[in-house]
DNA sequence: CCAACTGTACCGTCTGGTCGGTAAAGTCAA
DNA sequence: TTGACTTTACCGACCAGACGGTACAGTTGG
């Protein structure tokens, strides 16, 4: 499944990526993603035989990515009570602090086809099962997971309310809920 | 600002509706929604001189509507504590029990230029600042509010990861939270 | 009659996708 | 080694359709 030189489908994602994020999912289109990557759109179409390819690749590679560093932290903190919902929480956090750059790809992929989000559905779905499972109160893992969700949405939308500080104190908050719903 | 016979301007924005929840975003054509609505393009282009006309219209109707939706219950339960929040959960279920259509209008704005969702990044912000003014709890009031946008926002996004069941525990969990909240 | 309104034909642009070509890199038989 | 041939990766010209918008000719209620 893995080209043989990956240096330029890797470029290629990343000027879609960018060209999502910069030129407004209505204006997504292959000759401004190929511009973007430095090559033509007959390279770009060798590469991606169509746009619902390129979409395609843009959601799973954002997908495996959050999975990923989902995972590892996990991993980390294994063991310990709440320890999904408090690495997802943590994992938002991170992400949000890293890097400001929204993944829009998600975006023009839905203005596509919005059969194309069913991946993230899936994962979303088997996280939120996984959280709620390990939690000591599944009821605040739902809720802190909507919350989170909330967080991320706004973001990608551009309907963020919430200031750096205020974003801050409701993870803490979060933080605070999962804590105090402990067993004993 | 109101045309004189408002029934084709009610008609269109119906139909406009329509066709973003069905056609899908990137699909939102003046000819759609002229075939929709029942007139030629000729005809939708008089009662709306311009598809960003079309598409700021449909913001504002929507954000009218849930504004005049939320006063309203908010009235109705003034000078109870976490008034504006209690009322902001029942109108969000409501919203949900009532209408299953999505206001997908907001996503086709959003294609075509970000800037038309100003209008509602505003009334959330405004809405928010109330519901923790009144709040005993503003970082409860906060949580909540993001909560409940998660709901929205991954319903309008078709992420929808949770049933019916769960989301109806998601808002008594929220109702909890809030009235454990309360001072004394 | 007139203004509000609607329909039809059309234009220019943008865009996804096709296609023929090509330069470079590899493969391989003699 | 070398020359013939194949594959890979890419370019650039082009096309067909979709779309937003314009022009203008009706039509009709008051």
């Amino acid at each position: 499944m893995a080209p043989r030189r990956p240096s330029s489908r890797a470029r290629i994602l990343k000027a879609a990526a960018d060209v999502a994020r910069e030129a407004g999912i209505g204006h997504f289109s292959l000759d401004a993603v190929a511009a973007r990557a430095g090559l033509s759109k007959g390279g770009l179409l060798y590469n991606f035989p169509s746009k619902s390819k390129l979409l395609e690749a843009l959601v799973e590679d954002h997908l495996l990515a959050v999975e990923a560093e989902l995972n590892d932290h996990a991993a980390r903190s294994a063991g310990r009570p709440n320890a999904l919902a408090a690495s997802f929480l943590a994992v938002a956090r991170d992400q949000e602090r890293l890097r400001d750059e929204q993944p829009s790809g998600l975006l023009a992929a839905l203005a596509e086809d919005p059969s194309f989000l069913e991946p993230v559905l899936r994962f979303n779905r088997q996280t939120l099962t996984r959280m709620t499972a390990t939690a000591s109160d599944p009821h605040m893992a739902l809720v802190a997971f909507l919350a989170i969700e909330g967080l991320r949405l706004t973001r990608l939308l551009g309907l963020n309310v919430l200031d750096a500080s205020e974003r801050a104190t409701a993870y803490a908050k979060l933080e605070t809920l999962l804590a105090a719903s402990r067993p004993a």
